[in-house]
Order: C-alpha cells, then structure tokens, then sequence
DNA sequence: CTGTTAGCGCATTCAT
DNA sequence: ATGAATGCGCTAACAG
C-alpha cells in the first residue's frame, strides 16, 4: 500500500542501506547518490513509518508526563515546558492524568509494565519505593519535577528558602503584622510546598522575633475563591494583619480580590505576596517569589533525554533559583 | 535480553501463535494452555513489547490533539475528556501544543507527514483545505472539537443558539440594559465563539425590540483582568447596563469581580450570565450556559476511534446540547 | 484447538 | 561508499 523504503531504492537503483542512510544522515554516503535518493523520495513522496523506525531502533521516542494536571497553572506552565522540549528533540509527549490517589498508582505500575514510553517525567507526585523499584526493573528512567525521591533525580526549587525570602521581603518592609494564606496541609496527594513556603516564611520570623498567632495562618482548598473567603477573615480580625504571603499566585489573587472588594488599596493598605509568578502576576503588578515553571518543564525532558543517553547518569539533581519578583503590591505599612 | 514471545512459547512447551492467543484473549485456546501459558508469562514476568505489537498491527494506538492548550479551563476541560477516554481504551494521547499560527500549520503538516498517529483530534483551530487534503492522503482521521470544516466531522454546539438563550433569560427577567463583554473580533486564531454568541444575544435583543447600543459592547483580550477592566468602563456609563452576558464563565469572573469592587450586590444590583460551565462556576454560583466541555472530549476521543474502525463513517457532525444553569447571579433588575 | 511460517519496514552489521 | 543479509518481536493466515 504504503510506499516503502524498498520501493525508494528499487528506483534509485541502490540498496535500502543506502536509502536508510541518507534518510538519517549518515556521512558516508556520495552527495551523487545522496541527491538521486532524495530525488526518488520526493518523486514517490515517501515518508518512513515511524512505527517501523521505532521497532527497528527498539526506542518509542515518546515521553510520558504523569501529573494532576488540570488543576493548577503552574502544572500546565510546566507542561508547556515539556511539551516545547520535547518537540524540539522530536518526541512525542504522552499524558497521563491523575484523578485519584488510586489511579495515580494505578499509571506508575502501568508505565513500568507497558514499556510504551522510553522515559517518565512526574510533576509534584511522589512515587513509593516499590514504585521506584518497578521502574528500575523496566529499565525506565524517570525524573521527578517539583517533587523528591532519594534514588531518583529531579528538579525542585527550595520552596522553604523561597518561603524564607517572601517572609524576609515583608519584614524588611517594617511589616510585623503578617498572615499567610496557603493549602491545607492534609490533601489528597499530598503536597508539601505550600507547608513548606510557610515554613520558610516562619523562620523568617522567628528571627526578627517578629510573633506569627494562629490566626494569621489560614489554609483552605487551593484556588482563588477559596483564598478569598480566608483574606476576609483575615481582614475582619481585630488586629488584621498589613501583609499577607500567599503560598501560589493564585491565592494571592484571591487576596487582591478580598482587599479591593474592602476597598483596601493596595500596597498601601495591605501587601501581597504571592509563589510562582504564573503569567496574569505581571499583569496585574503582583509581587511574587518567581519560580521557573517553564524551564523545570523544559529541563526535566533534558534530563530524561540525558538518562537515555547515558545509563549510567543517576540521580542527577537539580536546583533552580528562585528570584523576588518586586512589583506594586508590596509597600512598607502605614 | 528482555523476555520475549519465544521465550514464553518454549518455556510453555507452545507454539507463539497460541501465545499470541492468550495474549489478545482469543476464545479458541483451551482453557488448560491457557492457564499453563499464563502461568509461564508470569513466572517469567513476560510483558509484550509495544513496539512490536504496534509494528506488527500496524497501528500506533495513539492519538494525537492539537490545541492552544494552555490558554483556557475550557480546553483544559476538553483535554481532560480526552485523556480520560484514551485511558479507557488504551490509547496513548500525544499533545502537540500550538504557540502560533506558524506552528499551528507545522503541526498540522508534520501530523500528516509523520505517520505517528493514528488519529487526529483538533481544537478550536480551523484547517484549511490543503490540510485537509494533506490528511485525507495520509489517511488520517481527523475530528474537530468546538470548531468546523466541511469536509470533516466535528463536535460543536450552537453559539449562536447559546448567545440567544442567555439573552432570552435576561430579557425575560426584565431586563432591557444588556451588555456584552466578550473578545476581539480579531484574534490570531480567529476564534468565532465570542462572536457567535453575541450573535445569538442580539438576535434576542431585536426580536424584543430592545436596543444594543454600541457602548453596550465591550471587547479586549480574553481573561479575567481584561474583562474586569472593561466591566469597570461599563458601569461607569451614564445608563449603566443592569445585566452583562459575559462570552465565557473566565470573563464573567471579571465581570463578578468589577461588580464587588464597587460594592454592587449581586444579583440585585447587576445580573451576570457567562458560557460554559466550568469548575469555579457552580462553586460560585455564576448562572452560565453550560456546554459539555468534558463530554465534548471523550467525544471525540470516541469519534476518532471510530473512523480508524470503518472507514467509510466519514463527516459525522455531532452538536451537542446547551442547557441554562441557572443559580444565583441573575435576577430581575430593580 | 494449535504449531508453523511469512511478513511488517526499517536499521545495522558484514562484506566488498 | 554501498549492496546484501539479518534481526527487531509480534500478529495473522494457513495447515493440520
């Protein structure tokens, strides 16, 4: 049916060796015969089967991304990340979605058995150590982005540090009276840069003798409304607090919203500091601890591609920095 | 190496066409060699290789879908459908993420070109006839989601009808001061959605007799902060409208959000109805045209499957249906 | 029911 | 530099 790389060498009159040579640019072909090739497979316009290539090399040249995807837009900046990479080294980038902690445990074993993806990218799950197992079994690498496993790479920030730096902001700003909006700590996959931004924010703190009451720590379900609903209480105290750090941009767009609706201006009545510098932040002046979304994306298909690569290149582990992204919504109290 | 078909037909004392039976759950194997066979396969951990049961099928079982993904929950929505139902079957779905129109039509050709999909599905972009064409040589199926072609099948819902409805629901409230808040006629992908649906509400409008004055519509960037701006520039009108039909429940966030900050009650003071239904909105009570979002994904998923098995199915359009969901942003005008 | 065999379309030796 | 031969691991058709 298809035209095959038989027919191209029937035609030029040469082997199919030569054909699959020129097809993946070997060096050692005459640019004589290298033009005639060219020419028939343009003539018959024959494209090679990628399934045939991808049997014959014993490489799907696909990479799976595992993540609670549709959740959050730093996953999805991420993914962008990836999928940008990965179309540059041209793989394909399969996605696996994550509803359930069941389901989520269900894929880890599948991709280990079904050896349809030559790498594994995990963005902010955590995969249990007979997971790991599973993986090394299959020979699969796999790195894990925004997340850790002791016999893994990955490719995290230091969430603590940055927390520690939004606190520090805040302080040197001669705030005292600051509160923090973020993610409850139990959640159903359990993430923990929300805890540990807080933490990070505390120590701060903790060394300008500066006191963090309970009431200035709220938590709830992730995501703008939710931190909205919280900033009122916040802003209903007795002695409401003149910052507050948000532990992602999106709850600190929440924070906005319930300061503009109190018609609290901002800075100069309340500061926001928000996590992630996802894109509207800029837009809206939002100053923020930026994170590389796009780049831990793009960096975890390198890693995986580097694993494939050389075997041997274990539990390489990348750090990238933070930066404080200094905008409008911050200000020294009144 | 790994363990392959052979190792299993020796080591069960078969041939690998019985194997190969038990493998893809043909009824004609006796159930006693199948129980020795699958006894082998698991003690020796046998897992088929993907790669050559693809080759050998002919068949990549994957499906690919191009999107501007990263842009809207409403695609995000889509998308997710689509995983879900590509899990169901075991199909891979590949993502190819389009940044602009160049790499909007690369990807188009580079599908059709590549051989790596079996199917296509496409997202709110528009084909032209030559990537039509270009697939249709390929033998590609290709199905478009929330977009159309004439000479494809596609999964869409009436705009139009949708904008009509929504205008309807404010007219019959009372209203007869009804805004638009929507995008710009011209995008880079030239998106109709917006358009359509304000199609739809102005047909309303007329057949009420009521008038849409041009400082009634407001257009700019898509997203919840542009909207929010333009909403502001609306109720600082002289004639302020008292209801606003916002082109997307994103949009209509801004819109919710504009209102708070002036203090206006919602509903009582301004009603507000968006399009589409997503997460937020039921949690917000937002009325809003709902469109099966999540469905119109696995849908598609679904369509694709089935041109890859009879050919012949071709140009199924499917219109999916629209419902009001009313809740609490809307209300007759005081 | 089951064993045998012939492809699937390419990459990659090994000679030449 | 290039042609011929071999193998990748499985499915499916064909005998028996």
């Amino acid at each position: 049916m298809a035209v095959t790389i038989y027919d191209v060498a029937k035609q030029a009159d040469v082997g199919v060796g030569t054909v699959s040579r020129v097809l993946n640019n070997h060096p050692q072909v005459s640019p004589a015969t290298r033009q005639r090739v060219l020419a028939v497979i343009e003539s018959l316009n024959y494209r090679p089967s990628a399934l045939a290539q991808r049997f014959s090399r014993r490489k799907t040249l696909s990479i799976g991304v595992i993540a609670v995807f549709f959740t959050r837009p730093s996953v999805i900046e991420r993914l962008r990340g990836m999928e940008a990479a990965a179309a540059a080294r041209d793989y394909d980038l399969i996605v696996y979605n994550v509803e359930t902690p069941a389901k989520r445990d269900a894929i880890f074993r599948a991709t280990a058995d079904s050896r349809r993806v030559d790498g594994l990218l995990v963005i902010s799950l955590t995969p249990g150590d007979d997971d790991v197992e599973r993986w090394r079994n299959a020979g699969v690498p796999v790195v894990l982005v925004d997340t850790q496993h002791p016999a893994l790479p990955s490719i995290v920030v230091d969430d603590v540090q940055g927390g520690y730096r939004a606190g520090q902001h805040l302080i040197e700003l001669g705030h005292r009276r600051i509160a923090f909006v973020g993610d409850p700590i139990h959640s159903a996959f359990s993430f923990t840069s929300s805890q540990d931004r807080l933490s990070g924010m505390q120590q701060a703190l903790i060394e300008h003798d500066i006191p963090f009451c309970a009431a200035y720590h709220r938590t709830g379900e992730h995501g703008q409304e939710p931190a909205r609903v919280l900033t009122h209480q916040l802003l209903a105290l007795n002695e409401p607090p003149t910052a507050v750090f948000a532990a992602s941009d999106t709850q600190a767009l929440g924070v906005l919203q319930a300061a503009r609706e109190l018609g609290l201006r901002i800075p100069e009545d309340l500061s926001i500091i928000g996590f992630d510098d996802i894109e509207i932040s800029e837009y809206l002046g939002l100053t923020t601890v930026r994170q590389p979304l796009f780049e831990s994306g793009y960096r975890g298909i390198d890693q995986v591609l580097r694993c494939l690569v050389q075997i041997g290149s274990e539990a390489a582990h990348l750090e990238l920095p933070l930066e404080l992204a200094l905008r409008v919504s911050t200000a020294p109290p009144r």
